[in-house]
DNA sequence: CCGACGGGGGCAAATGGTTGCCGCCGACCG
DNA sequence: CGGTCGGCGGCAACCATTTGCCCCCGTCGG
C-alpha cells in the first residue's frame, strides 16, 4: 500500500524474473532466497531481498500453489454465520491460521446440507485443509471430504476424521444437577436440528442424568437453533407441566425466553431455563441466561492447530477427538422451584 | 461427493490430459470443450464431457487462475463480523456472487485499519475483485487498492472508486422530523468511529436538519459502534438535558438503551432513542428500536453486481455512487416528549 | 478444376513459481 | 600437488490450464 512509492505501471506486478534480472541472478535463486533460508549465500539473499522490496515484489500465491498445491489457504465452513456461537470460534481460528502464515476462508452454509455440499465443492480444490463447524453432512460425506483434504470436524465425532468436541455429557450433567439442586423434578429438553450430532449427545446425556437423579425428563422438538425456533418452542412449552427446561443451545433458549415472556410466563419464577454454549449475548439478555459454557475461543484455535498438524505430518494416526471441558455458568434464568 | 463412485486413487485428481487421452483428443480440445462453447464440434464436446464425468474430472481452479488471474474469487472485507449490520449484506452478497459463478471470501478486519491492511495484502492477490464494507482505510489507501483490483466501497464515497451508499441525509432528516413531530426540541447525536465516513454524513445531516427545524443539536462521542460503546454513551448521555437522541447505528443505540435502563432512565418516557440501519435484532430488543432502515439485502447484492460489471467491462467510466433509499421504521423507543 | 474460405482440431508457448540435478570453484586434506 | 568435498548458483523440467497460431480438409464458387 504505497510505502514503496507507486511506480504507476499498475496492472502487472513484478515477478521473480524481474527481481532476478535486477539483482543479476537466476530466478531460481530469487525463489530460494525467499523460501529456502540458508540455502543461498547471506549477502546474495540480502541483495535480492532489497531489490525485491524496491521493486515492490509480492509472491503470486496462485503460481505458488500450482506445483504442489500449497496455497496457504484454509477454510472453515459454518452452519450459520449469524449465529453468535461461531463468532469467537471464527475469530480465534482466523488468528491461529494467520499466525501460522495461513489465510482462513469463512464460508456460510446457511444451515443447509445442500449449500454446504456446494460450498465444499467450490472451496475444497483451493484450500489445503478444512474445518467443518457443526456440519449437517452425513458421516460418509464427511469422510469423502476428509479423503480429499485434511479435515477437522467440530462438535461431532466421525470415524477416521479428526475432531474437536466439548464435553457435552459432563456439561449436561452439571446443568441437570444444578436444576435438581433447585428443587426441580419435571424437566423438558428443547431439541435442536435432527442432523445435529451434538443434539443427540445432549439429549442422551439429559435423559441419563435425569434418570440417575430420579427426575422426569421429556423432549420437545426438533426446533431450528435460532431465535425464531425458540419462539415456536415457547408455544409448545406452555403445554408442558415442567418447571425447568434445558435448550439445545443459547439461541434457542433466548428465543424461548422471549416467547414465554411474551406469553406471560415469568422467568425464572415460573420456569427455569438453561442454555448451551455461552454465546456472545447470553450474559446481557433478560434475564441473563444460565448456560453450559463451551470454551469457544479454544475451540477455533484447537481445530486449526489440529489441521496444521495434519498438514505438517500427513500420518493418519491420531484420531482421538480432542475433548474440551465444559462448565456451568449460573446466571439469572434459573431459580428455586416456586 | 461420490455420485461417480469413489475410484479410490484418492490423492491426485484427473487432469485434462487424462481426459484427453481417454477421449482421443488433444488437451487443448478438452479445455475448449468446457470453456469455449461452440468452438468445438458438438459431438466431440459431448463425448469429452461424458468421458470427463466418468473420470470424475474437476477443473483445477489454481491452474485455471495462473495464466490470466481468473480465480472466480471475490472478497468482502467487513469491519466487524459480529456486527449484525453485516449479516444480511454478507448473505445477499454471497448469493449474488454464487449465482454468477463466483465464490465470496468473507474477511473480518476487527474494526482495525491495520488488520484491514493486512487482510487486504493477503487476500488481494487471490481475488478478482473486492468489496470494502465500511472500510477504516484512508481514501488514498482505498484508491491504491482500487488500482490493483476492481473495487466497490460501501457506505462511503471515494473519488474514482465505485460505491454503494444509503441516503443518509434523507434518512436522518426523516428521523429528526419524526422527533420534532413528537415535540422534542433538544437532541443529541451519538457519534460513531471518527474514521467512519457515514458518521460524518449522519452528523452533518443531523445538524442541518435540526437547524432548519429550529432545534438544538449537540454531538457526543466518538463511541465504538458496539454494545459496549453504547454503554459508555449512556453514562455520557445522563449529563445532557436532551430529550431525544439519534445514534450512529443500531448497536450503539441498543447499547445506550441498555445502559440507560440500568441507570434508571425510562425509555421512551424520559428519552427517545433512534438508531440507524435496522439490523437483525433491533425489532426485538426492549423497547423495540425506532430506526432508519437501510436496505441491507440490496446493499450486498448491489455491491457485488457493480463489481461484476467492472469485471465484465473494465471501463473506468461509471463512478456515480449507487444511492439506495432509506426509510424510517417507527417502533417503541420514541415517544411524545413528556 | 482450382482457389478461397472456414470449421474443427492440434502444437506449443506462456503463466510464475519450485526443485532435482549438475557444475563451478575454493578450501582442505593427504 | 592432486583429489575430494561442500557451498552456492544456474539450467530446465514440472505443475494444469489457456490461447494464438497453424494446418488439414471439406465445401463451394468461379
Amino acid at each position: 500500500m504505497g510505502e514503496t512509492g507507486d511506480t504507476g505501471n499498475s496492472r502487472t506486478r513484478p515477478t521473480i524474473y524481474d527481481v532476478a534480472k535486477a539483482a543479476g541472478v537466476a530466478p531460481s535463486t530469487v525463489s530460494r532466497a525467499f523460501s529456502r533460508p540458508g540455502r543461498v549465500n547471506a549477502e546474495t539473499a540480502d541483495r535480492i531481498r532489497r531489490v525485491a522490496h524496491e521493486l515492490g515484489y509480492r509472491m503470486n500465491p496462485i503460481a505458488r500453489g500450482l506445483p504442489d498445491g500449497r496455497t496457504a489457504l484454509l477454510a472453515i465452513i459454518v452452519a450459520d454465520l449469524t449465529n453468535p456461537f461461531f463468532f469467537e470460534i471464527i475469530r480465534s481460528a482466523e488468528k491461529t491460521a494467520i499466525d501460522s502464515g495461513y489465510t482462513l476462508l469463512v464460508v456460510d452454509a446457511h444451515e443447509s446440507g445442500e449449500a454446504e455440499r456446494l460450498a465444499l465443492e467450490r472451496t475444497l480444490p483451493l484450500v489445503e485443509g478444512v474445518v467443518l463447524a457443526t456440519s449437517r453432512l452425513s458421516d460418509s460425506a464427511i469422510r469423502a471430504v476428509a479423503k480429499q483434504r485434511p479435515t477437522v470436524v467440530m462438535n461431532r465425532v466421525v470415524t477416521d476424521v479428526a475432531s474437536v468436541i466439548t464435553d457435552n455429557a459432563r456439561g449436561m450433567r452439571r446443568a441437570v444437577e444444578h436444576l435438581a439442586g433447585l428443587g426441580h423434578t419435571r424437566m423438558t429438553y428443547l431439541a435442536g436440528p435432527e442432523a445435529s450430532w451434538a443434539d443427540g449427545m445432549r439429549w442422551r446425556a439429559f435423559r441419563e442424568a435425569s434418570q440417575e437423579l430420579g427426575l422426569k425428563a421429556r423432549r420437545l422438538g426438533p426446533f431450528a437453533p435460532t431465535l425464531a425456533g425458540g419462539l415456536s418452542a415457547a408455544q409448545a412449552l406452555t403445554a408442558h407441566t415442567a418447571t425447568a427446561t434445558v435448550a439445545y443451545n443459547d439461541l434457542l433458549a433466548i428465543g424461548a425466553m422471549r416467547g414465554l415472556t411474551r406469553l406471560g410466563v415469568e422467568i425464572p419464577r415460573e420456569l427455569s431455563v438453561v442454555g448451551f454454549d455461552n454465546i456472545f449475548g447470553s450474559d446481557f439478555c433478560t434475564p441473563p441466561l444460565t448456560t453450559v459454557a463451551a470454551p469457544l475461543r479454544h475451540f477455533g484455535t484447537f481445530a486449526v492447530q489440529r489441521l496444521l498438524n495434519q498438514l505438517r505430518n500427513p500420518s493418519p494416526a491420531l484420531s482421538v477427538p480432542a475433548l474440551l471441558p465444559a462448565k456451568l455458568v449460573e446466571r439469572g434464568s434459573t431459580a428455586r422451584r416456586a
